[in-house]
DNA sequence: TTGAAAGCGCTAACAT
DNA sequence: ATGTTAGCGCTTTCAA
């Protein structure tokens, strides 16, 4: 047996004996370095073949001071936009040789940063998606972190790109569109509160009441889940209102589905609308009309961003600002008479 | 400046000059070790808070010669089964303080060998989530990757756990449940020709039919996504058959869409069937007749034995079996007179 | 072209 | 109780 190294895997010693030469030539053949012999490099390739030799990454990260891993850090894995980031992420990353470290913290904003500090040392680099902690707390904590990029959430911290979707933007479209159709009495139903995509959101809603004082927009307290929105239908119902934002789709599905639990008919007595177009928007009863958000893409964007940070190829990129495309479909109608 | 280290980093060595002492001694108090002098540990303590200092996970797991890292590696993250099997791992791992590499193979078979064995080295143990690669191969490869647990997958590999769903079963139970509403022509939308599922799932079919001589079952080749579904609108009615039995909810949801494009009433002509009872399947127009398979369990169930195998604890754990639970909901109904 | 040796940041056996 | 030293497995200077 050739199983000399501690740990019982073979090593690259084991490598250098079998080929009759010294472990530094071996590293050498293994990295590509042409300034090896060939024949010598044919003989340490097939001990390495023989022995099933594979490079111990941690040797390799330790010497190398670098990992080929990044982190992410999400607030709930659960979230089909969050799982669509992580896709885009992994598969963009993964292109480049690199790998995907996941931490999800769990919509506890008390354990992000100390989560984000954990994967970000074991990785080169680090995506935060939607942090729940403070902007006193994110700035503090940044420098410390970079390589980082931004999802959905800005900081003043230099070399910090930010990925940002105009919720903002997004919601108003939503509301035009209701009160287009003729709603008077509409109700935003709110998303987590240290939410900043819900903080844009609530932006967006006060340029819309700036610029329709004839429509009576309540807030309502919630959540980003299903259960948030299948818990809100007495609140939903007391507002009176006739046309529902809600937070973001899976939001809107629970609704949808404790509305008809009441027997309501939606769009009929009620018209609501969800955000981000998640993949089963379309095959609610009736379908979603949402805000589309292009998800996938933006995890891609984020390692595209990250690449450069750890190439050291950027300083000055700021980030990207994505615009959300207006999806009607059939869960919004005329306002009742 | 306190950076003295190579990387720009704080180390062990900075906080052992500030303290001065040893770094030995640092690190026992890093690891909480109680031979250290009360007043030095305090010493060395605020060294380290002042200096910001936390322990480089590189360094560490080379000397330890274990990282607190998991691998998984899954056919296809978009995949809402293998979404909800990550985040039931990655919450189980996280509370044991370990976290959770992804790799994601695309579907592409021949990479997963080799992703598998890039995660393992950087892990301590690795999840494969329902390979699609030959048995033969997984035989092959299976020791190297100890500690390993199987999803959805069996290996005859000592030390190897599977946690397998009786997919055999839970198609019987939707076909059984068809046939007992009149349906006579049934048709299976077969899933990803090496999903070792869906030849579970063609066993099952193989019983029913042994115990069900007057039910036509005929097979349709198909996938696991959402466009399989909808691309097999043909196939179907050609088919000629009543019920309709879908690889999973994702193919179903997909042919439901289609069917309903052609203007077909879902269930008055056609009954449809998923498996898997993803969160959405009872939002799709109408509800989805599926199975339901405790993904989250499972994921939770990986970790517990793939940290008992991390731990040297188990070696007679051959895994588990999983009863999916039939889910009638309003896509099946009576056959067509 | 190759080997010897230093070093990546840390833990742990050994010595004091 | 603490410091010295020897690894963990690898890459990379520096000599030869």
């Amino acid at each position: 047996m050739a199983r000399k190294s501690a740990t019982g895997r073979i090593g690259i010693a084991d490598v250098a004996v079998k080929a009759g030469v010294s472990h530094a030539t071996v590293s050498r053949v293994m990295n590509g370095n042409f300034t090896v012999d060939p024949d010598i490099a044919a003989r340490v390739r097939a001990a390495a073949v023989e022995l099933k030799y594979q490079p111990n990454p941690v040797g390799r990260s330790l010497a190398l001071g670098k990992t080929d891993t990044i982190g992410i850090v999400v607030p709930d894995l659960a979230n089909p936009t969050f799982q669509a980031i992580l896709r885009g992420l992994s598969r963009a990353a993964a292109q480049d040789g690199y790998r995907v470290l996941i931490a999800d913290s769990f919509e506890v904003s008390s354990e992000e940063s100390i989560l984000a500090g954990e994967a970000r040392r074991r990785c080169d680099g680090l995506v935060l998606c939607a942090p729940r902690m403070s902007d006193a707390e994110l700035e503090e904590i940044a420098p410390s972190l970079h390589p980082l990029v931004l999802i959905n959430r800005t900081t003043s911290t230099k070399g910090v790109p930010s990925l940002v979707v105009d919720y903002g933007q997004g919601v108003q479209d939503l509301a035009e569109h209701l009160a287009g159709l003729g709603h008077t009495r509409l109700a935003f139903l709110a998303g987590p509160p240290r939410s900043a995509s819900n903080a844009l959101r609530l932006e967006g809603l006060e340029a819309f009441k700036a610029a329709h004082p004839e429509v009576d927009v309540r807030m309502l307290e919630g959540g980003s889940d299903f259960d948030t929105g299948h818990e809100a239908v007495d609140a939903v119902l007391d507002s009176g209102a006739t046309g529902i934002l809600a937070f973001n789709d899976l939001v809107a599905m629970g609704l949808l589905s404790g509305l008809h639990e009441r027997g309501l008919d939606i769009p009929g007595d009620i018209s609501i609308t969800g955000f981000d177009d998640i993949p089963f928007a379309r095959y609610t009863t009736p379908g979603l009309t949402t805000a589309a958000v292009p998800i996938t893409e933006l995890g891609q964007e984020a390692w595209q961003q990250l690449r450069a940070l750890i190439r050291k190829e950027s300083t000055d990129t700021p980030g990207s600002r994505y615009q959300p495309r207006l999806e009607v479909r059939a869960s919004t109608g005329p306002a009742k008479k």
